[in-house]
DNA sequence: ATATCATATCAGCATATACTTATATGTTCA
DNA sequence: TGAACATATAAGTATATGCTGATATGATAT
């Protein structure tokens, strides 16, 4: 990395890894780099149910990764580019593989909800 | 970035993001980004007893995070650059302030301990 | 209005985590 | 050998975390 990166409170930064240290949460995170995802989207994708996505989503929020745009019925989620933390997330990211075969199985199944 | 940072097993990644969510590990981690540290620095440096510290690094080591060479009594550690996770760590600490002031704070106090 | 769909919140529970005290292991040195 | 020091491990405990089912809120459409 030639640029330096621009420094985070620990505290801060710990808070942000922790959230991450979770294998749905780090997926989210990844889908949410390349796509706006609503939550509907994400309880098909994770075997678990829409409450426990909706408090992933809530944590992510609440520390100001995501953040949320209703468009009618549904909440749409994005990657909060205004966050303090966005350059290391985008750092962090960059060492993810993409998740977004999981999202073409469900097209492939014929099970991708269109939100849109 | 210019370049294409190497990716890791999600799985892999969240369970080291996880381990870098604790305050305690990642003062640590930044502490051996710069130098080698026995545990009793770190034992003076947090707040926390030996017990602790030792299962701190114990986590640390037990995914190739941090390595020990031992030195008589003492037994020093430093990040693990062969990890496959070294780039990532890296790029995460660049985020982190420098935590020697905690180091020179025990100097200035002469609570130094030198195990060297 | 009310039925339906999408999402959020609440309460309860099981497991994980970080800490402490007590004790074991390993090294040095007299 | 045994005392002193550094570190690790074990056992117990309090708190945090992630999940589920039940329910509340909010939007749409008939």
């Amino acid at each position: 990395m030639a640029v330096k990166a621009k420094e985070i409170e620990i505290e801060q930064a710990s808070t942000v890894l922790k959230l991450l240290g979770d294998k749905t949460r780090l997926s989210m995170m990844k889908l949410l780099e390349k796509n706006e995802c609503c939550v509907c989207e994400f309880v098909e994708i994770f075997n678990i149910t829409q409450p426990a996505i909706s408090q992933h989503l809530r944590k992510l929020r609440d520390v100001g990764l995501v953040k949320e745009n209703r468009k009618g019925q549904w909440i749409f989620y994005s990657l909060n580019e205004a966050s303090a933390m966005y350059e290391m997330i985008l750092n962090i990211l960059a060492f993810i593989p993409s998740q977004d075969e999981r999202i073409q199985e469900l097209e492939q199944q014929g099970l991708r909800i269109s939100c849109k």
